[in-house]
DNA sequence: GTAGGGTTAG
């Protein structure tokens, strides 16, 4: 190995002492080539050292060419060439222009920002046309709208404002802060708009979800004959893709091929994402295996395609088979599984991507996961996950912190979402809103209603998913008025006009507080066609009223929606069953053994030390199933004794003999859940449960009862919200 | 000798 006193290279030494003065020679000095062939940072080191020994580095060219290779290449750091840049006696503008440059793509743009104003006090200079690209640059990728506009300022100030490179910078910038509008502006203001001009603007409509703007543009790019290039087709591809268009993807891709447009790696994989995402596998598989050269983004939109199609095995096989999966290709296949509802398997695939040690989880896999962890109410394994984002030293950022709250929440432990909550330095809307979710599902409407004006004086706009966390709110708390009033503001004071969601929330505020005809009513004057989930709502409305009359009308409405609707038909034979008309729930049952429908299943779950145990009903398939059994018959005879009969209303099937409807009820798989709890969790511990149905009312009071009798602390958590029990008492107050 | 726009995972 070279090293200092081996010299790799020499250079003609100077037999005088160095001149600073500028040699012609200098600029072909043959030194120039040789860092073009350095391979590491030792070698660069020997070139500066030989430099400065020949004094080659006094030269304000030559030190400028070694200083750009500094900067710019992938082996040597850019404190490296910081130092070099600090040994150079005056800098001219180009390389100071070049610092500024090499900051504004590295992970610490902020220092371009430093450099320039460096280059402003302590230089001759003033910046130039090629100064401005770079600190607007730096701009856009720190987003900060406050410094892009004091550079727009400055632009204007130079009488560089009709610079086609500065004003597209500029374009991107504005839209990368989401303000499309002056975006436009300036892309308005272009005299002469190159096609850059035009891709930014399509890229930025893309970007901020205006698809058809996008492709209005292109259209208007063709009819202004500015002959499209690759990257204009990756902006309407793109569009494409996020539209799910794959008619208007296909002629795309034909008008490519037609036009002759240069099919790089980056198009091509747009090409890919878009059949992909838009549904056809077939053409994407063709594209890929045609594909002569496949980068870790190619790869990984196979593997998230297939991913999101369900295509799990394929999925997994793909990223088996690719060259080195990232942390993107991993993350693909654990958001796939949690967003189609497997969170065990979200889990199970993160266990292995940790187990494979090449890659690291990041952001996106902590966020996918938390979410795992919130649908299968498994709080252990949230509260590692969350020590596992300490202990990586990663900073919580706006998504991090929604899913931490959701979890907590999710999970029962209120306190911690809250903590986590005051904690963040950041809150988004979508911090605020899942922090009034998590509220408002434990049953604390004021509170969630508190909470949403602090977010008004913290100037966060609430967005369409606020009112309906707001609206839940005041439905789980009986706050009729509060829903009322939130309701009649969206539009008129915030802007926002009500979705069905919001519809289907006041229906369920007006029908719980027992308002039937009133809910009726708001549904015939609903401007919108209602939902399944707004007669839905009312039906729920009717069984807890036991209005039998509405209930029939609502539920036939429904299942003129969504004949299919097993809810409909479970709910409706509830209502029968709740009212003792016996036949017409035998009735409604044959219909649905008719149709096929069955019950979606009770299920509920539990986690003890970091695993999640499931129940059906009348499950006896745990490991210590007979010691649960024994703890439900105590428990059972003790409810007994403190003189608990039990609500027959709640049995959906017909059986005759009371002992055996007795013994369906007592099955419930809650009560399995809470019996394995009482024997499994630490008695300081509150018995934390999941089911995927809303609870019965039996399981509901023989819950409040055992946590007065054993003198425990039982949270449940069902399809709509949680349930705290504890000293006979539960924190829905009865109201669910 | 310097510049601007693009694809994957929430």
């Amino acid at each position: 190995m070279e090293t200092l006193s081996t010299p790799l290279i020499s250079l003609p030494r100077h037999t005088n002492p160095p001149s600073l003065t500028v040699n012609n020679d200098h600029q072909h000095h043959p030194v120039f080539s040789l860092i073009n062939q350095c391979t590491s940072l030792k070698q660069l080191k020997q070139i500066h050292a030989q430099m400065l020994r020949s004094g080659l580095f006094f030269d304000p060219y030559s030190a400028s060419r070694f200083f750009t290779s500094c900067a710019f290449s992938s082996f040597s750091s850019l404190d490296y060439a910081r130092k070099v840049f600090d040994q150079i006696p005056q800098p001219n503008l180009f390389t100071w222009n070049t610092l500024i440059r090499a900051y504004s793509s590295s992970p610490e743009p902020i220092q371009s920002f430093k450099t320039f104003s460096k280059m402003l006090y302590e230089s001759p200079y003033f910046p130039n046309k090629f100064t401005f690209p770079f600190v607007i640059k730096a701009a856009s990728e720190l987003v900060s709208f406050r410094l892009g506009q004091v550079f727009h300022g400055m632009v204007i100030k130079f009488s560089l404002d009709d610079n086609v490179f500065i004003l597209n910078s500029l374009i991107h910038f504005y839209a990368i802060c989401g303000d499309l509008e002056l975006a436009y502006r300036v892309f308005l203001m272009i005299g002469e708009k190159d096609v850059v001009s035009w891709n930014s603007m399509i890229s930025g409509f893309v970007q901020g979800g205006h698809f058809d703007k996008a492709l209005e543009l292109f259209r208007e790019m063709e009819a202004q004959n500015v002959k499209p290039d690759d990257v204009t087709m990756v902006g309407v591809l793109s569009a494409c893709t996020k539209k799910k268009d794959l008619e208007f993807g296909r002629w795309v891709c034909s008008y490519i091929e037609k036009n002759e447009i240069k099919m790089d790696l980056t198009l091509s994989n747009a090409m890919l994402d878009m059949y992909m995402k838009c549904g056809s596998i077939e053409d994407a598989k063709r594209l890929f295996d045609k594909m002569e050269e496949k980068d870790i983004v190619s790869w990984t939109t196979m593997v998230d395609g297939y991913a999101k199609l369900g295509e799990y095995d394929v999925a997994k096989c793909v990223l088996d088979a690719m060259p080195r999966p990232g942390i993107a290709t991993w993350n693909a296949l654990v958001s796939a599984y949690e967003q189609n509802g497997l969170p065990k398997e979200a889990l199970a695939t993160f266990q292995e991507l940790q187990l494979s040690k090449n890659v690291n989880p990041d952001e996106f896999t902590f966020v996918s996961t938390l979410a795992a962890c919130a649908q299968l109410g498994a709080m252990d394994v949230g509260e590692w996950i969350h020590a596992n984002i300490k202990k990586q030293g990663i900073k919580l950022n706006c998504y991090l912190t929604t899913s931490l709250i959701d979890m907590y929440s999710k999970c029962g432990n209120l306190e911690k979402a809250l903590e986590v909550f005051h904690s963040a330095e950041r809150r988004d809307v979508f911090v605020w809103s899942s922090m009034i979710a998590g509220l408002a599902m434990h049953g604390h409407g004021k509170a969630a209603i508190d909470l949403f004006f602090r977010m008004k004086e913290a100037k966060v706009k609430p967005n369409a998913i606020t009112f309906t966390n707001l609206l839940c709110a005041c439905s789980h708390s009986g706050l009729v008025e509060e829903g009322r009033m939130f309701f009649n503001q969206m539009g008129p004071v915030y802007g926002i006009i009500p979705g069905v969601k919001h519809y289907a929330c006041m229906v369920d505020i007006l029908g719980r507080a027992g308002l039937l005809k009133e809910a009726m009513v708001f549904i015939e004057n609903m401007p919108i066609i209602p939902s399944a989930s707004v007669w839905g709502a009312l039906l729920g409305a009717c069984k807890l009223h036991e209005n039998v009359e509405l209930a029939e009308q609502a539920s036939s409405r429904l299942l003129e929606l969504e004949p299919e609707n097993r809810g409909a038909l479970v709910l409706l034979s509830n209502i029968y069953a709740k009212t003792g008309k016996w036949n017409n729930v035998s009735e409604l049952r044959k219909r649905m053994r008719v149709s096929g429908l069955k019950k979606e299943p009770g299920c509920s779950s539990i986690e003890v030390n970091g695993i999640i145990h499931k129940f059906h009903a009348a499950d006896n398939s745990h490991p210590l199933c007979m010691d649960i059994y024994s703890k439900l018959y105590e428990i059972v005879a003790r409810l007994k004794l403190f003189g608990h009969v039990s609500n027959k209303s709640q049995l959906l099937q017909l059986v005759e003999e009371e002992d055996m409807q007795e013994q369906a009820l007592n099955l419930h798989s809650e009560k399995l859940a809470i019996a394995f709890g009482l024997i499994s969790v630490e008695p300081s511990q509150p018995i934390r449960i999941v089911k995927n149905l809303r609870v019965c009312e039996d399981c509901h009071s023989v819950a409040k009862l055992i946590s007065k009798i054993y003198d425990r602390e039982i949270l449940l958590r069902d399809r709509y919200r949680f349930h705290h029990f504890s000293g006979g008492h539960c924190s829905c107050m009865d109201y669910w």
